[in-house]
DNA sequence: TTGGAGAAACGAAAGTTTTAGTCTGTACTG
DNA sequence: CAGTACAGACTAAAACTTTCGTTTCTCCAA
């Protein structure tokens, strides 16, 4: 009964094992530790720790099977994406999305093609919209 | 312990802060807390803790004109929003800018003039590109 | 049947974040 | 020149995060 406040974001840890059980489905604590990265060295009974705190914020649910516990991402990825940019964008762009996409495709680091793709989606949204 | 390795990202309430300082240019702590959401209720001395420790970190400087402290910003909105982007999406989109459009333009309900502006504003920056 | 392996529960310890209290200094006021 | 009012330094405490050790449980095999 520690934190009743349900949690609205994964803290660092948090979402580096939810992202590994995104790409699993679903999976025990031993599953999801084999996938973190190999120079990670974390303790079963610390990756044990963090899939509770996920059950008890309510990110996962866990069900018996045989004799250990599997786990299952109550939000979609997709979800907490949408999410995090709301939340992003609240926070950073005015809650003007327009503007942090001006923010991404300023940024120099970004390949011509990865601006083609977005622009490409785009046309197509647009497409979309008017039909 | 003076600078700990020196953080990369703002908390909620240092984000906070330090949208008022972008806000305002540069300012002292009491300019900062008036301009906190009327219901804040922050003690001044909780407010110049958050701008010492936003000093410690290396996101603001201070200069001392008559009595006081004036903050300004070292890093600006800008490059923050940058970073920001980055992160989440390295973080939670595989590295793939265009995923993270395509999840904004999925979901948020922005509207068609939102999606003509982005658009608008990437065939401006493919054409200055290509130039 | 029991002993050991693997899994879960519990919670301790260390670090960070958030908030604020107390103490001190200084400038202006009367 | 003393007192008030405001600014800053230092301290602290509560909540949360991250990691892991210890203890308990459960099942299977010899």
């Amino acid at each position: 009964m520690r934190q009743k406040k349900k949690a609205e974001f994964l803290t660092e840890v948090e979402l580096e094992f939810m992202t590994r059980l995104w790409e699993l489905g679903e999976g025990t604590v031993r599953d999801v530790l084999v996938r973190l990265a190999p120079d990670r060295n974390l303790a079963y009974t610390s990756a044990a720790t963090i899939m509770r705190i996920l059950e008890q914020k309510g990110f996962v649910t866990s069900t018996k099977q045989g004799k250990t516990f599997v786990y299952r991402a109550l939000l979609s990825k997709d979800a907490y994406q949408t999410r995090s940019l709301k939340d992003l964008s609240e926070k950073l762009f005015d809650n003007t999305p327009a503007s942090l996409v001006a923010r991404l495709v300023d940024d120099a680091n970004l390949s011509k093609d990865a601006l083609n793709e977005i622009r490409e989606l785009l046309d197509r949204r647009l497409k979309n919209d008017t039909d």
